[in-house]
DNA sequence: GTAATTAAGTTTCCTAGTCAACAATGATTT
DNA sequence: AAATCATTGTTGACTAGGAAACTTAATTAC
C-alpha cells in the first residue's frame, strides 16, 4: 500500500482543473470589455433583479456584504451601475444597471455563450448532456444554490 | 427572444458551483490541520518530487514563481518544508518536506479521500464513473495539465 | 417614549494571489 | 576576459475577497 493516495484519483481534482480552465478562458474574454468575471456575475444578477438592495446580491452571489459593497462601488465608478436611496429606510439603497451597463449585458452574455460552447464543444452531445445532468443532480442532492463567481 | 441567455444554461455555471463547493468543504477540513488547500497541494507535489527547485513547483501548480516563493516561505515558517542551498548554482535551492511535514501527508491525504468520497457519494456508481470519464476526456481534449489549486 | 436590540452598508485589517522590477549568479559571445 | 544576455528567486505595489468592528437607522421591549 502507498502512504498517500494520488490527487488524480479524486473527482474533485479533475473538477477543479476543468472549472479553473473554463473560468480563466472566460476571464480573458470578458476583459476585452473591461469587466471581470465577478463584475459580470454581479451585472447579470442585477439584470434579473433590479432594482435590488446589495444584500440580495450578496445572498444570490454567495459573497459577503463587504465584498458586494466594494464590487458595487467599482461598478458605480465604471458607470455601469447606479445607486438609488431608499425613502422608507434611510440606511438602505437599491442598485440598478445604468443605460451603459444594460447595453453591455447582451454583449457579455454572448461572450459567455461563446465561451461555454467553445469550451465544452470538444464533448459529444451525449457526453455534454450526461455532464449537465450529473452536475445538476449533484447541485440538487447537495443543496447547492449560490451563483458561483470564481 | 430574450436579450440575455440564462447563466444556468451554461455547463460552466454548474461546473463552478460544484467545484467551489468541493473546494470550500475541503478547505474547512484541512484547516483542522492548520493548513490551507494551496499549502496541501504544494506539500503533496513536494512529496512526489522532493528535493525539487521552486520553479518546478510553480510549473506543476500553475502558479507564478512569486506566489511559490511566498507559499514556500509560509511553509518553512510552519516547519513543514525546508530549503537546501544548491552547490552547483548559487542562485538556486531545492525544497523538501521536513519530517514533520512528511508526517502530515497521510493525514491530509485521508482528509482528501474522505472529502471526495463524501461529496460525490450522492452520485450512483454509474453517474460517478461517467463524470470521471467525461472530466478526464475534457482535460485530455483541451490539453489541460496544471494541478488545480483553488 | 426611551433604552436595548437588530439590521443595512461601509470600512479596516488581514490573507493570498498576480505582475513587474530587481539582485545575484551563470552562460554565451566575441 | 569582458560584455552581454538569460535564469533563479525575492520583493514591492496592486487587486480581490473574508471577518469583524463600526456607523447609522429602524424596530422592539418595557
Amino acid at each position: 500500500m502507498t502512504l498517500a493516495s494520488e490527487p488524480t484519483d479524486h473527482t474533485g481534482y479533475w473538477m477543479r482543473m476543468v472549472s479553473n480552465a473554463v473560468s480563466q478562458e472566460f476571464a480573458r474574454k470578458v476583459s476585452s470589455e473591461d469587466v471581470t468575471v465577478a463584475e459580470w456575475t454581479f451585472m447579470r444578477a442585477l439584470y434579473d433583479l433590479e432594482p435590488t438592495p446589495p444584500s440580495a446580491l450578496a445572498e444570490r452571489m454567495g459573497m459577503t456584504k463587504g465584498a458586494i459593497s466594494k464590487l458595487a462601488e467599482r461598478l458605480v465608478v465604471k458607470g455601469l451601475v447606479e445607486r438609488t436611496e431608499s425613502q422608507e429606510d434611510k440606511r438602505a439603497h437599491s442598485l440598478s444597471l445604468t443605460t451603459e451597463g444594460r447595453a453591455k449585458i447582451p454583449i457579455l452574455a454572448s461572450l459567455a455563450d461563446e465561451n461555454d460552447a467553445g469550451f465544452f464543444g470538444v464533448l459529444t452531445n451525449d457526453e455534454h448532456e450526461a455532464l449537465d445532468r450529473i452536475l445538476k443532480a449533484l447541485a440538487e442532492r447537495r443543496g447547492l444554490k449560490t451563483t458561483p463567481v470564481d
